[in-house]
DNA sequence: TTCTCGATTGTCT
DNA sequence: GACAATCGAGAAA
């Protein structure tokens, strides 16, 4: 069980970042709680190429900022008011890319993320979706910006190798217009821990 | 099973 | 002032 180098989150191809870290463990710590889980689906954003990306054409807000930094931070924001969701930061600085953990299989500390949940029994519903997995872990907006070299936040690798991993067009990103059906999620196949692939 | 719709607030125009 | 990288409840079928 290693945590991921910094180099990891450096690499310029923000495709083979997302399917990469299919089969990689997140970590939380917070109020002193462990929580991990290991991601089963992930997504791409890159700032250079893609309508989906809040940073796409290389669009520089407050919010954004995040995203031009060297790859290796965590990029939460709200969703619709509601959700949390969480992002993280890849390819050199000044490189716009993240991505986008959209479902885990839960770990460590499944019952602090119950809690969390309001759930009082284990299901997919614990982890499986953007939002989800995020009030699990007790991912929020306080996290934006944090490096995941850190102790509150970090990415391990044990070993797992994932057997078979499949792509198929993001999920929300309709608004995107030509770029709304690239391939660029990717999930592990028959997964109980994700959504059904379209 | 598939659908429609409301929640709720930060961000950008 | 519009609307969003979502979720879950409730209705229809």
């Amino acid at each position: 069980m290693t945590k991921l180098p910094e180099q990891y989150y450096q690499q310029p191809d923000v495709l083979a970042a997302a399917r990469g870290l299919i089969g990689k463990i997140i970590y939380t710590r917070l109020d002193g709680l462990l929580t991990a889980g290991r991601k089963v689906e992930t997504e791409a954003y890159s700032g250079a190429c893609d309508k989906a990306c809040h940073a796409y054409p290389y669009k520089r807000t407050a919010r954004t900022e995040v995203f031009y930094a060297k790859g290796g931070k965590a990029y939460v924001y709200l969703c619709y008011g509601i959700h949390h969701l969480f992002n993280i930061v890849t390819n050199r600085a000044g490189e716009p890319d993240a991505v986008l953990v959209r479902s885990i299989e839960p770990l460590v500390g499944i019952d602090v993320m119950m809690q969390r949940r309001k759930l009082d029994a284990v299901s997919y519903r614990l982890t499986a979706g953007p939002g989800l997995l995020s009030a699990a872990l007790g991912i929020s907006k306080q996290l934006n910006g944090l490096s995941l070299m850190g102790d509150t936040i970090w990415l391990a690798d044990d070993g797992y190798l994932p057997r078979e991993i499949m792509a198929s067009p993001r999920v929300g990103v309709d608004f995107a217009e030509e770029h709304a059906d690239l391939p660029w999620r990717f999930r592990l196949s028959n997964s109980q821990w994700t959504s059904k692939a379209k």
